[in-house]
DNA sequence: TTGACGCCAGACCGATCGGTCGGTACGGTC
DNA sequence: GACCGTACCGACCGATCGGTCTGGCGTCAA
């Protein structure tokens, strides 16, 4: 684990931004708190972010763009939604655990109003667009598993939502930051069981008769 | 529907709060907008609570107590696991679907580093008490379950976490707050819908045989 | 040597933050 | 009438908010 190159000062304040912004959210989190843990200047933030809100969506637009990235080789794969839909979630899993805190910032975002000023709409609407096609591929796998009958006739939709909330929420939650402060060795043995665990519970529901 | 008191000052500011709460987060609200939409002044509500902090615990206890009482019948009767956690589920949700602040509220608390300032510790931690008492008595179903080995050996902390996540944020995200508003004919069917499928997932997750 | 430019700090702005102040109106009790 | 506690208000406080302005420091090309 070396670091290859020194992180430019706008890659740091988006690593300090993703921090904060996760542990206090947007309204929580005060720029001059955010310029002290990136090492500089209040004012230097505004030469390489236009405001405090197109900040956030840049940081929500990286995370969710790494995300991305690491689903892709799944979707581009071949097999069927039986081997790609746990894939999916496992993927999505190791990306969430990854990046500690993606999964609160995402947390926040997924469920929160988006009532951004006017002027920064696009970003808005881009951030949403990643969400949205993120969220499309899962929900093409679980229809076509649907077609061909080897899922139960679920709501897509409620599918979709209970997979994003077990999964984001799961991460997201305390113990996950204590397992990583525990090294790394034993943190990726928790994350492992997390991962079976979780996916389990979706294939699980979208498998068994529902005859409850 | 009739309401049969006047709600008290103090009653009002705190139903005002738990939507502000819900819509922005505690940083994100301010004491000016809250006082104006309670119908009081800015310092009449120093008078009621004794702080920011205080008053966010107070609405968190209120809520938190509410679906104590919602799930005290279920825990109370006699019938077996496989009975009693779907009925655990389902006053959950019902007690979730039926103030939708709730749910965003909780769901932002829930994951939220408990960070309070030291002078209301003692509020916190009896939030807190309330919240491990209730995840208890889910757990305690989940366990007498794979005791008697009608469900599979899961990670109950798991389990119990994969639940929270799953209902809390299903009824936290928007679109449940557009189907209150098309009435509430409309709604109850959507909840209904709702409540089937995330129980089935729940249940399914717990009965299927893990061998994917 | 000069000028242009990227990057950054410090002083500063109006607005708003949570919270305190002195004071008013009112109903009950001796 | 004197005196209380409850409920409430407008004015005000220091601190902090997001954001702007001015100007300095280094680098590189001309």
């Amino acid at each position: 684990m070396v670091e290859r190159h020194e992180p430019t000062s706008r890659e740091k304040i988006l690593e300090v931004a993703e921090a904060l912004f996760a542990r206090s959210g947007f309204a929580g989190v005060g720029l001059r708190e955010l310029a002290d843990r990136s090492g500089l200047g209040k004012s230097s933030l505004f030469h390489h972010f236009r405001s405090k809100g197109h900040l956030y969506l840049e940081v929500l637009r990286t995370v969710l763009e790494r995300i991305q990235e690491r689903l892709a080789p799944v979707i581009r794969s071949q097999s069927g939604p039986a081997e790609k839909l746990p894939a999916w979630v496992e993927a999505l899993i190791d990306a969430l655990a990854e990046h500690p805190n993606s999964a609160r910032l995402l947390l926040r975002a997924l469920f929160e109003d988006d009532d951004f000023p006017e002027d920064l709409e696009p970003q808005a609407q881009e951030v949403e667009g990643i969400v949205m096609s993120i969220l499309g591929t899962y929900q093409a796998i679980v229809q076509q598993g649907i077609d061909l009958e080897i899922f139960q006739p679920v709501s897509v939709t409620d599918a979709t939502q209970t997979m994003i909330g077990a999964t984001v929420y799961h991460f997201a939650s305390g113990e996950i930051g204590e397992a990583v402060t525990g090294g790394p060795i034993f943190a990726a043995a928790a994350i492992q069981r997390r991962r079976r665990e979780v996916v389990h519970f979706l294939i699980g529901g979208l498998t068994a008769d529902p005859t409850h």
